[in-house]
DNA sequence: ATCGAAACCTCCAGCCACTGGAGACATCAT
DNA sequence: ATGATGTCTCCAGTGGCTGGAGGTTTCGAT
């Protein structure tokens, strides 16, 4: 297995290099050796680790979350319980960023849509926005 | 028009305290005259100029776009392009990250099907975090 | 072996949009 | 007059990075 300076690092995983260092700050990263002049020099297991760290991160799961998704992945006997509560909860919050996100589309569309280019003082964009009466759901 | 002191205020437009004072700092709400011993003091304006804005802030506007709009409300007479334009965007980001979120709760929810509640050495959700290929979409 | 460009180092500050706490002063109902 | 509640300013922290300044190391080409 090869090693890896942080730029190659960055680039194998995605992850830019300002990034990484901030990850070993909060201790997300252990901290890897360094060479004679005091750069870093990453292992493949570091790297697959930042690997899922950045997959996570894709996935909308916050750092502390992860924090414990590493802890799991690093004690396979464990029972597999708390993975699939941190999981379940990223979907129900999804679900609920889905459900007020597309509340709000329509409610933008809705402002958009009655809207003839015209001028600021019968514009229903600022007029809306004016009255919170004058939206069809609360958000 | 009565007057509102900064709790009143926030009570009657559901932004917190601290938070009007920071739109203060940042210009977005004018600095209102003060009580003898130095209280703000606010007038019916003021409290629809915040409605304003907490309004735009629900529907997920920043702060600089928010800037812009109440510009724009303030001059009734020059041409609305600019909010439809600001509306638009936001229209577009806000579809943007629906359809982003619904990738991702498909993906979310294949994890979770696949898994029955055992170790974590075969779990399907610690296992698809770790390798990138395992996902049917890319995110 | 030497040069020079690129990558790396640390430290610090900033981004957005707030949020909360400390310690001191103001207001208001009783 | 008292005491509870509200308000004041200032400062620091949140999450998750991102970028810059100013200096050192690495590495390939000569």
């Amino acid at each position: 297995m090869r090693e890896y300076s942080i730029g190659e690092l960055s680039r194998a995983t995605g992850v830019k290099v300002p990034t990484i260092r901030y990850y070993e700050d909060i201790g997300l990263m252990n901290a890897p050796p360094r060479s004679e002049g005091g750069q870093r020099r990453y292992s493949g297991t570091a790297r697959d680790r930042l690997g899922f760290i950045a997959h996570a991160r894709e996935m909308g799961f916050p750092l502390e979350a992860i924090r414990s998704l590493i802890d799991l992945a690093e004690h396979p006997d464990r029972p597999c319980a708390d993975a699939d509560r941190i999981a379940g909860a990223r979907l129900a919050e999804v679900d609920a960023r889905i459900a007020r996100l597309t509340r709000l589309k329509r409610e933008l569309e809705r402002m958009l849509d009655g809207h003839r280019s015209g001028k600021v003082a019968d514009c229903r964009i600022i007029e809306v926005l004016g009255d919170h009466a004058k939206c069809a759901s609360d958000h």
